[in-house]
DNA sequence: TAGCTATGAGACAGACCTGTCTCACTACTT
DNA sequence: AAGTAGTGAGACAGGTCTGTCTCATAGCTA
């Protein structure tokens, strides 16, 4: 057993892969790119993922893991649902506004592998199906269940669709039109109907 | 000049290039498999189209033409605001429950081409613009020029989000929850702030 | 020292990709 | 009847794709 250089490599692939994967995306990316950018034999590559979409499932899972973990972080500064909703915002609206924003990785893995059945599919529903629980686990606090999932629902279109709209061009807009019109659902929703 | 069978074929190519794009994506579709199943030469092809990225330029403002005649139709069947933005909601709503959707081709036109100025990307943010401008003018008829430029993208990130939700296999949830936040929204900003 | 594991480097296969070219043919126009 | 525009069929080039294979090597462990 190798202790550190073994899975080093492993994850340095999947890091590498995933830069490729966001900007250039799943098809347009060839493996022989990846290991190149990545300094690593094809062989080596293909000795710890058994096939390009196994690669693909393990770069969007990777990439699931890190940004429940960040929200994780994010949740506990929040009191309010409002303040943690809010705290889910901002995180968004650092990100439409990083560097190298190219839209969102799942988004565009669903878009690409249309098949419900493929893993690659299955793996992107994964994360959008996470992000809308957690709000609805926050909301459930201050409402009832279903009113939690509708919301929570309408909470998650509001960011897929700012996400879009902060890829072509218009990030500003995006953030600002979505907190708006998300805190007010919140807030409309928190009285009894 | 040939009358009939000359520009047939052209439009045969878009139709069938259009329903092969739909399903399989535009990377992942070859250009022989596009001239197989429209039986067309593939010089007829390249005659009409210089490249594969020009005719996906076409398809997709073929399909936007479409999409625009569609809701000039519908937009006269309403009255109010809530009426026209109403009929917009429907119009979706049959097309999530349509035996073959496959989510959005636009929108998957910007997951597969994210570089902006690529002419594929322009065309697809073309279509979501005029999108939005659609529904901010309905909505001048009953608010100020910036708010209903602010409530257009909230409705437009609203549909693509259920667009979204609905290629996640929850047409339904994603539609009712749309329009109910959508009419909410719209409902909510006609009253003086 | 011997052995084992992970890796590097690259050839290779077989398929697919886009785009070009040639030649024959049809059908319409003048 | 002659000419012309559009088409069909398919070979072809040059490149890229995924995935497999071999052989050499570095480094750790017993």
């Amino acid at each position: 057993m190798t202790s550190s250089p073994g899975s080093d490599k492993r994850q340095h692939v999947v890091e590498t892969a995933y830069a490729l994967f966001k900007r250039a995306g799943f098809h347009a990316t060839g493996i022989d790119r990846i290991i190149a950018e990545a300094e690593v034999a094809k062989m080596t590559m293909y000795r710890h993922f058994p096939s390009k979409d196994e690669l693909i499932v393990e770069v969007l899972d990777y990439r699931a893991r890190r940004f429940e973990s960040q929200l994780d972080r994010l949740a506990q500064e929040g009191i309010t649902p409002e303040q943690k909703i809010g705290k889910i915002l901002d995180w968004h609206e650092r990100w439409f506004r990083s560097p190298d924003f190219h839209g969102c990785l799942f988004a565009h893995a669903l878009a690409e592998f249309g098949d419900p059945r493929h893993p690659v599919f299955k793996a992107a529903a994964r994360q959008k199906n996470g992000l809308k629980r957690r709000m609805q686990s926050i909301l459930e606090e201050v409402m009832p269940r279903d009113r939690a999932e509708s919301v929570a629902t309408v909470l998650l279109m509001l960011i897929e669709g700012a996400t879009l709209v902060a890829q072509m061009g218009q990030a500003d807009t995006a953030i600002r039109d979505a907190r708006k019109a998300a805190l007010g659902i919140v807030a409309a929703s928190r009285r009894p109907q």
